[in-house]
DNA sequence: GAAAGAAAAGAAAACGCTTACATAAATAAC
DNA sequence: GTTATTTATGTAAGCGTTTTCTTTTCTTTC
């Protein structure tokens, strides 16, 4: 008895320690071992204690994949991207880890351009529910059939509710519309908006924003002050420095970038063609990106409650796996923080 | 037989289709609908067609769980953190996304603080093989049953090689010597160092480093001249103003910050008392985050090849997974990028 | 001390899939 | 037109769990 004490012998040596494993070392069987790990209070302590103790010796760590053919839940989420580059998907990923881990659940992320990969992961039934963050990769078929599947999804880019799938975002068109109307208030008419990439939600959101303030306030609306800025530094550089350049008359008042990155483009160019800023134009951008506030001058921008956006994504979640919601859309507003590339209007002869 | 064409009635209308409703819409045995998934070309092409049509109008997506419990390989690598926090994280991920994808892996990013789960999903057998960033939650013994169970991993913030593991870091120490001797090389000779967390290995690193360039060149070591900054910039503004403000007589030439966030706190505090950064003193940091070049004065700094980091190390876990190699330790080498805190040692009258 | 009842442990089916093997069908050989 | 080959499809076992249900063991009770 005592002499095979230490001979554990399994059948594959190098392999895995399972379930079976333990059973046999315990001495019970396997669906005994089960009970005692899963803590049905239906052993005798000393048979669980003793099956834990095995189980801690021969370093058993269950299969998830056998575990969750059976189980109904796998208590993990997963998070779908495209891309995380972008100065705030930490921020957006750092709010639903923490949160996700505060209701219970893991939090899984794929980072992935194939559709394929990505819904074969949802659907795959790893995952008790997802949150979305890619851009226009899933077209409407695909969600038709993540709605039959029953999927439980939450967006953060794309407005759409149904019964299992809902939305978190950004009001992009309060946005817009809230920084004209700061910069109107600034005594600005003139305004020129940047325009990022028009097949994005949040940019065309903003643009009808802009639109509508100027539209509110009486200011006609001019086809040329509209810039193509494609949310990047460099494309907005050229942009403005060509457009400053062949408006030498009607200078704006203000630009309005599509967001931060594409502000700094801006100024840049206005600086590179000698005017002051926000003495001869103010600039504004959106998103609050963490240079916004080193840059020099120190950017006016809308922020973006990202961290929010995740947590309220993630209970949003969480509510549609436990059915205790139907899908629903969530608008954020942004806020507008007021630096220094933006001023009051004082002098009349500014747009010269 | 066209009356009931579409009348598909599985068992379960709610519930997910398997293989097995597939093989019942097509009539043939669920073998072959397996067979014709994984182009397993033994198929008469007619018959596979057929399958693969009605796979498609089921919306047929294979549950993993079933196949991995089977398989060997699940194709999934995984890169688990603590936290994502830090402006160079998402360098990190997109890097590793991108050549995961390249080598035909996926990969799955798990953000916790919770070592449990962190070891379940290592050891459930989900993954081929794991890329590590944690700071200090697994212990030797974790580490101990991770090489007994042949888990394949690499680690990107501690050394260590055996026969399954490898990393790939960052030769901090290097990084540290470097710095300091290009502040010699400037005419500095005071050179204060900005500590950063002590229980890091980067941290100590780097300090060594700095240690190891005074020694070299002679330079007596002034214990009151190493500062704590715990890599923040208010810890480190705390930390050099009140240096400062206690030193006057014995201001240092330069500062070499334990990383760009400290640099600048660093920075700020000197601007505060007065001090221009690098007229009056000199200001270096480690890392190279975005902000370094539009900071004023932009930074000088030792950047990490971030990108690099990742890329090396998913190559080096997809070879310990083929068994191509050994674990082992690469050591990366960072850059010195000079810009405007820096500068010549020109005035006897400094450190007045 | 035997029968009945409660408690503990085990046997076996099921989850969805792959795969080695067996069988059936089609083709080739004589 | 049989029989031998090849080719195509089906059968069934097994992957590691959980869970229902049955069997065994232990307590009571009289």
């Amino acid at each position: 008895m005592s002499k095979n004490k230490n001979v554990l012998k399994r059948k594959n040596p190098m392999g895995k320690v399972t379930i079976k494993d333990v059973a046999r070392e315990a001495g019970v069987s396997i669906s005994t071992v089960s009970n005692a790990l899963n803590n049905v209070d239906v052993l005798v302590p000393a048979t669980k204690a003793h099956i834990l103790a095995v189980a801690e010796r021969l370093n058993y760590i269950p299969n998830l994949n056998g575990k969750l053919l059976k189980a109904s839940e796998s208590k993990m989420l997963g998070f779908f991207t495209t891309s995380v580059s972008g100065p705030y998907f930490y921020v957006l990923v750092e709010a639903m880890a923490r949160h996700c881990e505060k209701l219970g659940y893991g939090l899984n992320i794929v980072v992935a351009k194939d559709k394929r990969a990505i819904l074969n992961n949802i659907l795959g039934q790893r995952l008790d529910g997802v949150l979305i963050f890619e851009e226009l990769l899933i077209d409407e078929k695909d969600v038709a059939m993540m709605e039959k599947a029953q999927v439980k999804a939450v967006f953060l880019d794309r407005v759409l509710e149904n019964e299992t799938m809902g939305s978190v975002i950004f009001d992009s068109y309060a946005a817009g519309y809230d920084a004209t109307k700061y910069l109107i208030s600034l005594g600005h008419k003139k305004i020129a908006y940047i325009s990022g990439v028009d097949t994005m939600y949040d940019s065309v959101q903003r643009k009808e924003g802009y639109l509508a303030a100027l539209r509110e306030h009486q200011i006609p609306f001019d086809e040329s002050y509209i810039l193509q800025g494609f949310f990047e530094e460099e494309g907005t550089y050229n942009a403005v420095k060509s457009f400053v350049h062949s408006h030498p008359e009607t200078l704006p008042h203000a630009f309005l970038a599509g967001n931060d990155v594409s502000a700094i483009g801006c100024i840049k160019a206005l600086k590179s063609q000698g005017y002051q800023v926000p003495e001869d134009v103010s600039v504004m951008g959106f998103d609050d990106i963490n240079l916004a506030e080193y840059f020099s001058p120190p950017l006016t921008t809308v922020k973006n409650q990202i961290a929010r956006q995740g947590i309220l994504a993630v209970d949003h979640l969480v509510k549609l796996i436990k059915n205790e919601e139907k899908g629903r859309i969530q608008k954020l507003q942004g806020e507008i923080i007021v630096r220094r590339s933006s001023a009051l209007k004082v002098d009349q002869t500014i747009g010269r």
